[in-house]
DNA sequence: GTAATATATCCGCCTGAGCGGATATGTCAA
DNA sequence: TTGACATATCCGCTCAGGCGGATATATTAC
């Protein structure tokens, strides 16, 4: 039951769902979330440190950039709660909003995922 | 996105989780739930209160009781998550002990539902 | 090596919210 | 009204965890 209230409580931030939301899309680099989220970079790799603990990502480094997925359902809860919790975020403004930057970020970029503009 | 964050904070405090369970069996009194959670009686009031306060309990007086049982679910979101997490959390040793208790308190209870004993 | 870049972690600060004993409130019965 | 009881709220305390600038670390390029 302890670990049913970790859960929702990794879930109880908005900056937290609004990663999980964009990484529902695919792997991304901690500077795009940052450029999408709009968010001081401590912040947004503080928020990544505690998906990761708690489970629900994983990541992987590739040369100087971390890249973040989600990782596979852990429990049943998991198995039957994160998929819903994709489909009703993908229908709130902010989510779509974020997703939309995405979108216009991933047209643009050229090779290096991270170059400044 | 905010209330969905906030949905998540009421539901990641162990206590809170035990109260939706055993209300999922039905409406039940403070003093009841006080018993059966082995808990203060501040700590399961505010507990209450904070549920009320988002919505996902409804209370009635009742002479000198108050009643307290789960209300209809507000939001897409709510509808689907809450039957998922009441078969979740039945499924946990915790919830099945204090569903026991319960069963076992219902059997003895005469009119007076908080007789001190 | 050194510099540049991406990311993680540290720091001090601040707020939310947990705890449970003490007290206030509401209701009923006598 | 007064007393008993159920419940809510208050209080002081403590701690988790949010914030974002500053600093540390890791990797690559030169």
């Amino acid at each position: 039951m302890k670990n049913t209230a970790r859960l929702f409580k990794s879930l109880s931030d908005e900056t937290r769902l609004r990663l999980l939301a964009l990484l529902a899309h695919g792997e991304l680099c901690v500077c795009d979330l940052m450029a999408i989220l709009d968010l001081p970079q401590s912040t947004v790799s503080r928020h990544l440190a505690y998906l990761r603990n708690s489970g629900l990502v994983l990541d992987r480094r590739e040369g100087v950039w971390m890249y973040y997925r989600l990782s596979a359902a852990a429990s049943p809860l998991e198995q039957d709660l994160l998929p819903l919790l994709e489909t009703r975020l993908s229908e709130l403004t902010q989510a779509r909003r974020d997703l939309e930057i995405l979108r216009r970020r991933r047209q643009v970029r050229t090779e290096d995922p991270c170059r400044q503009d």
